[in-house]
DNA sequence: GGTACTGCGTAACAGATTGTAACAAAAAGG
DNA sequence: CCTTTTTGTTACAATCTGTTACGCAGTACC
């Protein structure tokens, strides 16, 4: 599977290093991050799973933060703070905070609620689209990811069963990255069942998938372009993505 | 929007009914159990948008009750409990939840993480569209909800029979959402008569009614746009919805 | 260079799901 | 009460999706 990835955010650099080897020691990445600018930076270069975000930020207010990066994105976001009375709690849940932790605070609790909450979530910067994403276009091809609608360079309507569309989001998703077939059940799979999971990444399922999808993309499916083979890996959308 | 559906789990008559009435005072719809048996019989029935679950249940222990929805579905539960120890609440989250309330708690701090957690989670379509919606717009079509009458993109009148009426009011109260035929067939029953209700889901008479309101709103009734399938779900309306 | 193994492409098939024409029954209107 | 419309049921067709089996290309080993 993926390996988690946090954005720990907290200009405490005392913290921010506790935190960054402990979440290391418990099977994260970890990016850590002090400024806005620091995360902006972090999440055009990796993809973030769930971000940690201190509300006192040096000269910037997590609060408006966390409330800019709901504008942007769904990433999980839970917010840490000295500060716990419950209305400053719900202005974090107001800003739109998955999670509100009090310092001082137990590690393994933290850890505990981290996974609840990726458990839980759309990882944002996973194999499911970004929310904001209205209209994706790669090579003159163009998918609406609310409406499900795909049209071809001609502009002509193309169609595609569910599983086709559930496929070419994840790729979309995630351009110019190799997803093991594994990753692409998982995206595939609405409730994530592990069993289904293996047995789609195991059998031929996602191989027929693809030939599938390629057939109704692909100038010549025999020599693809689009959904290109990484042979002992997987699948990889090889073309720039753009999104609206 | 739609009407999320709470289902509140607590085998304190009085606690229960003070969360019943608050969170209908919110906005919620809220369905009250004390046993695993009414939790099985209230999911059954309806669609529970989340679960606040109290770890004590009597004879039943609610740790437990946790630990096997999960095995079985995806719905986001609070968990709400005296107990408040690391450990515990650390034995919530593994046995799924996600996330924890300590006895005694703020009502209105309650109500932020509830709904921090339904913007985070799976939110249920309710199928209840407004009463106070006046004129449905969508593609060019028109649904005045108090006449019943529709329009087509020409401005001219097109005649929908009742059943049909009430289909697509289901679906233009939950736009972009897929909904199974039980929930359509919910929607369209009067008396949400359960026998009936399964009998029409499990039956072909909504696909027949789907067919036809197609027939009457579908460019190409074969290659539909507006309503589409989800394999192995139901129907969706996929398209932007603006109402008065 | 030859052989064996692995991974991938894909045609064909089977089962499940959905589309829909036709018909019957129920409901509504005159 | 009769006619028309609406709605549900039935049966068959079409589509979707996973599995199976075979062939081919790539890679490793001798």
């Amino acid at each position: 599977m993926t390996i988690p990835r946090l954005l720990v955010v907290d200009d405490d650099t005392e913290l921010r290093e506790m935190l960054t080897k402990f979440f290391q020691g418990q099977g994260f990445a970890v990016c850590p991050a002090s400024t806005g600018a620091e995360i902006a930076a972090a999440m055009e270069r990796y993809r973030i799973d769930l971000i940690l975000l201190d509300v006192m930020l040096g000269d910037e207010s997590g609060l408006d933060l966390c409330a800019q990066l709901r504008t942007e994105q769904d990433v999980p976001i839970i917010m840490v703070s000295a500060l716990s009375s419950d209305n400053q709690r719900m202005q974090g849940y107001a800003a739109g905070a998955d999670d509100y932790v009090a310092k001082p605070f137990n590690p393994d609790l933290l850890a505990a609620r981290v996974k609840a909450v990726l458990r839980r979530g759309n990882r944002a910067a996973s194999l499911t689209y970004r929310k904001s994403a209205g209209v994706y276009r790669f090579e003159g091809w163009s998918l609406d990811a609310r409406t499900g609608e795909v049209r071809a360079p001609g502009g002509y309507l193309v169609s595609l069963s569910r599983r086709e569309t559930a496929l070419l989001k994840a790729l979309l998703a995630n351009p110019m990255i190799p997803l093991k077939r594994e990753e692409i059940a998982e995206a595939l799979d609405p409730d994530r069942d592990p069993q289904r999971v293996m047995d789609a990444a195991e059998g031929r399922a996602i191989d027929v998938l693809v030939g599938r999808l390629r057939g109704k993309l692909e100038a010549n499916p025999k020599e693809p372009r689009l959904i290109r083979t990484e042979r002992g890996v997987g699948y990889v959308l090889a073309c720039e993505v753009t999104q609206e």
